[in-house]
DNA sequence: CGCCTGGTTGAGAATCATCAACATCTGTGG
DNA sequence: CCACAGATGTTGATGATTCTCAACCAGGCG
């Protein structure tokens, strides 16, 4: 909200001329041990891209796979069209998240991807990085452990789906977002959720009206503050135990 | 039932001294462009494990990662579980499918996996792998493309979990077991389902209960028969409607 | 200013979970 | 070979959570 882009320092993300060495987001998408060297080396296959606006895709389902992609900043949904016509949202991604890896299997991504606000990403293509791979262990086993991570994200995900009520749902969220938040350095407890209420339901598989109810439950419980998008973590533990994460 | 091992030709994936190059299953599990000598490397690599009994792990939840494992013959479920002590299960494989790879991300396999029945699985060191992926370019490309898979089978189970009704998730249930039963030219109509009740609807999110309803209730329409574990789907297309797959 | 999208709230309906009883199957030991 | 126990599966009755339908409210934008 508050950033000046004018005074943007090198490490401000939304600078598109700044390099991965230097990006401050580097901890969360690039794999630690990496030398300098490697560093330059994966720099001359990202490419920066220009920003998105909100709804701008980056990629449609069914389009041919040629990259995955690191947010640099903003947000993004993947979601899919069930045979039924219906919106399936599979993920939300924040910045330093990578994004597009369900394309790899068939070489066609079964996802698309759309910007939830203005947004950046940049665009790592997929035949040099599996390249970059082959000559920087490091990276092959950083991107397994990406693509792992994803599977385990979707277990989790499934896990909830499965077995939780809409309220365990609705905290399980909340606490993501919150983490993810202060993985970046970020207020874990105030924030913005930058997806609508019916991504949200779309997502947890219940409906928007249901939200919207779980929202304000939560709001007359004191476990949060809400207006409109901004929310305010109140009591985060209350939440664990609401999202039964002890 | 009725593979009577003593016969068991080379092609058998019971029989467990036959090799990569000629497993039936190859087409399944090995990337299809693959040399001879570079068979051989894999060969190499890959241990062939003993057979395991009905309910023996061949990892649990929290172990070091070591290894993936594919399946040789019989059947295997993984599963979690959850902060409050119950089962969450994740996935079913069959003979030709790989698993294991939840575990890349932290070096700890975040599921456990059991035999569903009397089994045998291949295992494939990661470190080994992983060199061989540096080596052969073709490995590294299928690897990435199983992990893939992986992420895009469980964002279907998402969606089926987040949008479907309980018809429509044991339709797809049956008809994902008739499809990859098909791949490994057995039948597509008439099978055994290895897993209880209680696993399916673990699975699907709903309780034995509806899962048996279900069953009975698809059977009173003439979709299936149902004898106990035995399947026959008696109406492949009337199964794709109440899946809402068309 | 009014329209449209997105969000909230309410009332009734439906699916599925729960609880409970009963049936069947499996394997074990007499 | 049979009897029995425990696990697994089926069926029925009841109830709760969540969906559906509907009205209404708030904010953004032409």
């Amino acid at each position: 909200m508050s950033i000046d882009k004018s005074t943007a320092d090198s490490g401000c993300p939304h600078n598109s001329h700044i390099s991965c060495g230097n990006c401050r987001l580097g901890t969360i998408c690039l794999p630690l041990a990496l030398e300098n060297e490697e560093v330059v080396k994966l720099e001359e296959i990202v490419q920066r891209g220009r920003p998105l606006q909100k709804g701008e895709h980056v990629y449609r389902e069914h389009d041919q796979f040629t990259a995955v992609f690191a947010v640099r900043s903003g947000s993004f949904k993947a979601y899919k069209l069930t045979d039924s016509g219906k919106e399936q949202v599979t993920g939300f991604y924040f910045p330093g998240e990578v994004f597009g890896m369900d394309g790899i299997s068939k070489d066609i991504y079964t996802n698309s991807a759309k910007a939830l606000e203005t947004s950046a990403v940049c665009e790592i293509p997929f035949n040099h990085l599996e390249q970059l791979s082959v000559q920087i262990p490091t990276m092959q086993r950083h991107f397994f452990q990406l693509m792992s991570q994803e599977i385990t994200e979707d277990q989790q995900l499934i896990t909830l789906l499965s077995k939780n009520t809409a309220e365990e749902r609705i905290a399980a969220l909340l606490l993501s977002v919150s983490a993810r938040n202060a993985r970046r350095q970020l207020s874990a407890t105030c924030f913005r959720l930058p997806m609508s209420r019916a991504d949200i339901g779309n997502y947890m598989g219940i409906t928007v009206e249901t939200v919207s109810r779980v929202f304000t439950r939560f709001a007359k419980l004191g476990l949060i503050e809400v207006d409109s998008k901004e929310v305010n973590l109140l009591n985060i533990d209350g939440l664990k135990e609401s999202a039964n994460i002890t």
